[in-house]
DNA sequence: TCACACCTTCTAGTCAACTGGAAGGTTTTC
DNA sequence: GAAAACCTTCCAGTTGACTAGAAGGTGTGA
């Protein structure tokens, strides 16, 4: 299997598959005798597996981290679910933060709105945002 | 106030205030004799401004966008609003999908947990992340 | 045999919001 | 009068996950 059929297998580019080849994340492919890079199958699920993590939030950094582990036949269960977990807290202060910034806007159209539009000419009543805190 | 003391009471460095000049969300200051900036106190409310407007999540392109419009002396709390609108849906985007991801991590922690522990061995077996999709 | 699609490596660019450092001029303080 | 603490410009680097392009080699169908 060439790179351009497991780039069509995974949907991934030529230049992606190289990329991760680079940074360690997909291991050092066979060549056949011509240079090009042969691919078994089971690269594909590898590739599956990054894909999925990484729709998880999950850093190629962070996916190498639990690939290596996988590789060198660590038993990586906790290893993968201490960092699961780390990354949910990751992702639930990120949604604090988010709802934060929402209710910021939402301030700020509020204020927004209740300007008196006929004074908007004037640049330093339109303060709109710079009136929130 | 030379850019020391402005950075010094907005908290922003010297290199950001440049910077910020750069890319135009700040206009050019005057220049003392010897060719130091020199700003005066309507900058420090301009950076309030900015700052703000960063902490809603606004990019320092949108944010200059607005400026553009305020500086013109065009009424700008229309387009505000429109800005602060888009941009609040893209917040609730952001939102929507942050949740997505954080089911998905949660899914895998489960999954990863009921995997028996010794099997954790076989690096086929432990596909905590790959199962998911 | 030739056109065209594929493959190779390597370097450089993208986006955002800065930061770091070099190389030099100025001002203030001891 | 010298050192330290400013200021100036300009160029390069950071992070992450790639993408674009150059310059060349290889494989395949007509």
């Amino acid at each position: 299997m060439k790179i351009g059929d497991l780039a069509q297998q995974t949907g991934l580019s030529t230049k992606a598959i190289r990329y991760y080849e680079n940074i360690g994340v997909l291991p050092d492919p066979e060549r056949s005798s011509n240079g090009y890079r042969s691919y078994d199958n089971g690269v594909v699920d590898r590739i599956g597996f990054i894909r999925d993590a990484q729709a998880a939030g999950l850093s190629l950094t962070e996916i190498q981290l639990i690939l290596d582990l996988r590789d060198s036949g660590e038993s990586t269960c906790e290893h993968t679910i201490e960092l699961l977990e780390s990354h949910l807290d990751d992702v639930e202060t990120q949604l604090t933060e988010l709802e934060r910034t929402k209710d910021r806007i939402r301030g700020m159209i509020v204020a927004a709105r209740q300007l008196d539009p006929t004074a908007c000419d004037d640049p330093n009543r339109c303060q709109t945002i710079a009136n929130q805190n």
